[in-house]
DNA sequence: TCACATACGTTCGGTAGATAACATATAAAA
DNA sequence: TTTTATATGTTATCTACCGAACGTATGTGA
């Protein structure tokens, strides 16, 4: 079964303009993506920027003693790369597959170009970090001074939002590292979210049964980055 | 005294080619801020960008508790209000003079059309602002993973690499708004520092004694900002 | 079907930092 | 000089999370 790449695919393809939309197509390709699939290594090289159309990608910072924090999670509402155009040919962090599916990619010397030759692209572009910044500071945020639960639940929440459907196929062990924290407080936090009700998971598949749950027992940083998502890229709303 | 505006005020302006340069002159302005001023509140507008002289400016990001953590700082090496160009009207972070001094400050609607009609000042400041972003994300990173002795010798690093001389004028009470943490955790944690024959502090007056024992204590995550921003801005090793 | 790896569960100290309640010292103001 | 506000010091208790060690399910391949 060939998939087609359309605009539809992802958020910030749709925003783009007829002009510049005929030129990107033949550069686009579709990759499958597995998960814990490295698409960045830090301060490497990147040759291809990324769009996901059901995957997501988390960017994760990597200490020296190995112990890593997620700093962002990018779904069908951006890309991956953004350090591309912004002026560094490396990014500091490390981005991963967090959810296995399908990215659109691009050569990164095709991006570079447009960005400095199509105005309405750059804007967008440049919109969408600003998106992705607003969530990388509240982590920053986040991280200092919410529980663990509060963060799982932000966490599930995010993921959600990215993906269609209530399953997330994911260990605890991952989602350890991702929030930076032991895969045993995960279990005692996962544990303690399943007896309330709120989602139920077995052997790496997590189930949301209650979302609304989930998000009054979040902290408000999932609140505000969702708000300027909306904000900022209102084009993810008409979809 | 009337202190003459340059080209090497501020380190970002020392890039600017000189057909940009004669154009923004007339439109800088000088002033002083006082600490603890507010540049831009929580999703306020922007009605100015400022290049600081001899002040520094933490960004905050203030919960609904009230309670704050610093994602960042700038100082002379750049400029407050990034989110004016990368889009958004407003910034979710607030802007806090953290180390009274001297700033450029010119117009947010000037900045605006600056950026859309010169390559090169468009370039420079997406540079800087990823520069900037290495700050926030390490920012992360150190929140979850290291100690507030380690945080805190990190903190008083980067404050110094913005000031001349080893003076900076910052009760511990301030100290711990930007870090997120007690003002008694502050006091314990720059006790162990005087302690140790790294810094001498007295009612809000702090002088580092011994730097590279500083470095020595700190997380790695001071030298990873610092390698960043000399990488990305070499222009600010050049002086 | 049996071995084995994977994913999750549990428990027992240990510790950094939070919360809270005071004590003390110094500068500024009256 | 006395008062008052500001800045720092100290101590006791509490809690979330860490580190480590080990136990228990469940899927998978020989």
């Amino acid at each position: 079964m060939k998939v087609v790449i359309n605009q539809t695919s992802n958020h910030l393809l749709v925003a783009l303009p007829p002009s510049d939309w005929e030129r990107w197509e033949p550069q686009l390709e579709l990759v499958s993506l597995q998960l814990g699939q490295v698409l960045y290594e830090s301060n490497g090289k990147m040759q291809f920027v990324y769009f996901p159309v059901n995957a997501i990608v988390s960017l994760l910072f990597v200490l020296e003693n190995g112990s890593s924090t997620e700093i962002a999670v990018v779904g069908n509402e951006g890309i991956v790369g953004v350090s591309l155009f912004m002026g560094g040919e490396t990014t500091p962090s490390r981005a991963v597959v967090q959810s296995a599916g399908q990215c659109i990619r691009m050569k990164a010397s095709f991006l570079k170009s447009e960005f400095d030759r199509s105005m309405p692209v750059m804007h967008l572009l440049l919109r969408y970090t600003q998106a992705l910044l607003t969530q990388m500071t509240q982590t920053a945020v986040c991280n200092r001074h919410h529980t663990l639960d509060q963060q799982l639940c932000r966490w599930l929440l995010l993921s959600m939002d990215r993906l269609t459907g209530n399953h997330l196929v994911m260990t605890q062990e991952l989602i350890a590292n991702m929030l930076g924290v032991r895969r045993e407080g995960v279990t005692e936090a996962a544990g303690r979210l399943q007896k309330a009700g709120l989602i139920s998971y077995a052997r790496g598949k997590i189930e949301v049964l209650d979302r609304l749950g989930l998000e009054h027992r979040s902290c408000e940083c999932y609140g505000v980055v969702k708000q300027e998502y909306d904000r900022l890229l209102p084009e993810l709303l008409a979809i």
